[in-house]
DNA sequence: CACGTAGCCATATGACTGTATGGTTATCGG
DNA sequence: CCGATAACCATACAGTCATATGGCTACGTG
């Protein structure tokens, strides 16, 4: 059923995801749905919450995958940043399931409130990151982790919107995507600009 | 009634704005609205054209105001670029309604395009700031000022959202405002990093 | 066997929605 | 003065929505 209320969000809006429509889509019956979820806007809770956290999933595989490969941190990061970018049709779906609740979060505070947890968890991981550069060597000592990991969260949110929007346009003599992920390495570059002194 | 309009998505979202709540804020009926605009997307795309016109408007203003006083480019940014933060209640209220609009763009072509407008404005005058600062001496000759667009802009678009989901959220030793305004003027002070040699 | 509970469904209900209709009043140019 | 056009309104209409209702299986437990 979370399936289907993604599928129509990512395809038709938020509007789309009537409750006849979900059960449609799933194969079921209303009175099926009404079972398993008090209301729609449970429903859309469990739903969103799945979202979040399949892209956090992801992200937190490809950062043990980098870390596994002893790779230095700007390169797990700049590997794993991305996967939030809306860059193939999955992503963009998810994408705008994303934008939809956030607009709802204006409204429903347990939304808004799954957002800010979503958000916190990507800012502490990014801080953390810095932490763990600082020790590893590869971040300057006097750099303000958090202050970095707000800067950084920023910005791949508002990449994400342009890269959503017109992913087509050139920017200068490369594609949006490539601005993008040369925008994120020269960022990720500055903080990261040492070696590091546990791997080779 | 485009303020009643604002009003009503500002203070309840996009849904609260049904005809008939739009004429009861405006105190018409809802024929004459009705009269106004042939349907209510109509309706809608007006009022939006007129929230993001009104924020462009303002910057160009604070711009213009930076300009007769002479003051660097650098400087000018870090003035007017806040302003399209949710700093205040009314500019939380605006916030809420581009959100609102930002997800209704995901469906919706015209008001799509209206937000693929905006974005594209800020982002040319924000290159442009840089090419004059090439001039003027203010950025490295070499900057390429379309990529420096592209990232202060979603820089600026990430931390608004930022900023409207925990304001009081403190960032180290400091408020989140004062985090913001201390990553966009790190982030300036790094292109804008010379003198002018016009002025003075 | 009984029986409660979970799975499952079709349909009724009542509240809202945007828009259409058919009007009345006022303004103003010829 | 006359007629057209704009301003303005109440209400009807057709549709959609979330949810409630009542009933149907099937199965595990006492």
């Amino acid at each position: 059923m979370a399936e289907a209320v993604h599928r129509l969000i990512a395809h038709d809006g938020l509007d789309a995801a009537t409750m006849a429509a979900v059960a449609r889509e799933a194969g079921f019956s209303v009175g099926l749905v009404q079972h398993y979820f008090r209301s729609k806007d449970d429903l859309l809770l469990f739903a969103y919450r799945r979202v979040t956290d399949d892209q956090l999933s992801r992200v937190a595989r490809l950062v043990a995958e980098g870390e596994a490969a002893e790779q230095p941190i700007r390169a797990i990061l700049l590997r794993c940043l991305p996967e939030l970018w809306p860059l193939d049709e999955a992503r963009r779906g998810e994408y705008r399931v994303n934008r939809a609740f956030h607009a709802r979060s204006l409204d429903n505070p347990t939304i808004a409130e799954v957002a800010r947890e979503t958000a916190a968890t990507v800012r502490g991981q990014l801080s953390r990151a810095v932490e763990n550069g600082k020790e590893c060597g590869e971040v300057e000592p006097d750099t303000d982790a958090e202050l970095a990991a707000v800067e950084v969260a920023a910005l791949i949110e508002g990449l994400a919107d342009d890269l959503y929007r017109e992913p087509g346009r050139p920017v200068g003599d490369q594609t949006m995507a490539e601005a993008a992920e040369a925008i994120l390495r020269s960022r990720l570059t500055r903080y990261f600009a040492g070696e590091c002194r546990h791997y080779r």
